[in-house]
DNA sequence: GTCTATACGCGGATAGAC
DNA sequence: GTCTATCCGCGTATAGAC
């Protein structure tokens, strides 16, 4: 087949950005078909109902995210270039696919009421794996004994919440927006991570 | 007037409830009049649409938050003092009013596209406070050249989403929750905040 | 496979009795 | 001031023609 009529890959864009920008509640079936240029009826004969259109648009962007990381993981060769790597992977990864940060804030806002139950071993998956970093990092010596838990969420919901933010910061403080790239974002997280706030000699 | 009909706050606190579970779009007014004890109508005829609902809860909740970080910077002499507070005052009042971080957090998703205009001042408030905390460090000669935006999201980022995480964390990872309470979730933040990853010796 | 037309329940908002 | 009853539009979902 050389080429399918229709991607279903569209209908799952399409879908994602309509769930990031509006929830799952305010999401509008209609207008995800719009997006896609099919019709309603097409997209429940193609995929499904709303619930399970959300179901694959979180399932795909939790798989993208942590292969990110994974990536990440697999470049780096100690825990301290491990964390740089998994910051500017992820905030890379956030900026092609700007959509799964929402998603996620939402669910935490919600307390994942509207997760699809297999988000739920995304969500262990990437923090036994945030886990395993920190306990490499501290078995190595590098690292002091902190809490990985800690350290994953200042780090997604840094990231997640600078990422979405850069443009109301851009409009509402023009001349001191802060970090707005996905480069200036990794680096000044990766900064304050790594060193902390401290001077030397305040501590 | 010894004793007011109905309070007002009950109302509020009810519609804080609905809306930060659900979302804006989630949210029922009619869930929202019955959490308060009175019917719909009555709701409409006191506060008014459930735009303006939303506008009361985010308005107040904003305040609050913001009155948490300035009695926070009161009662601190150093910079790092001041750090130190901001991270434990603001985790207390989220104890006491969880509902503000998911509002926030959901309007960080969805772009601030159902945030009354007024909340745009909250957030420049916000932003300006933080950075006066963090220029404050820096002409002290405590605090290294980091970025003051990069700090405020770490630190709220951070906050809201262990905050609001902890739950389904203890679920998901019974053995291994990471922090829970307002306490180790100040304390765990402050640590890497001030110190970094880095142990002596490995910068 | 593709589309138009429609059923149907839900939810925001208000009229109007008391 | 308080409440019941109701209007009406919107949005999910599907039936059924082509």
């Amino acid at each position: 087949m050389p080429s399918k009529k229709i991607d279903e890959k569209v209908i799952l864009d399409a879908a994602a950005e309509e769930f990031a920008e509006l929830g799952f509640n305010g999401a509008r079936v209609d207008s995800i078909a719009k997006r896609a240029g099919i019709n309603k009826a097409m997209l429940y004969y193609r995929i499904g109902d709303k619930e399970e259109l959300y179901r694959r648009v979180v399932l795909r962007g939790q798989a993208s995210l942590h292969n990110a990381m994974m990536k990440a993981i697999e470049n780096s060769k100690t825990a301290t270039e491990t964390v740089t790597n998994v910051l500017s992977e992820i905030a890379g990864n956030v900026l092609e696919n700007k959509l799964m940060p929402s998603i996620i804030l939402r669910e935490i806002a919600g307390n994942a009421k509207t997760l699809p139950p297999e988000g739920l071993n995304g969500i262990k998956k990437f923090m036994d794996t945030t886990r395993a970093i920190v306990t490499m990092g501290i078995e190595d010596g590098v690292f002091r004994d902190i809490d990985p838990t800690a350290l994953q969420f200042m780090i997604t919901g840094a990231i997640f919440t600078l990422s979405l933010t850069a443009g109301m910061r851009a409009e509402v403080n023009s001349d001191n927006p802060g970090p707005v790239t996905p480069e200036q974002i990794a680096l000044s997280i990766n900064d304050i991570l790594l060193n902390g706030l401290l001077k030397e000699g305040n501590k």
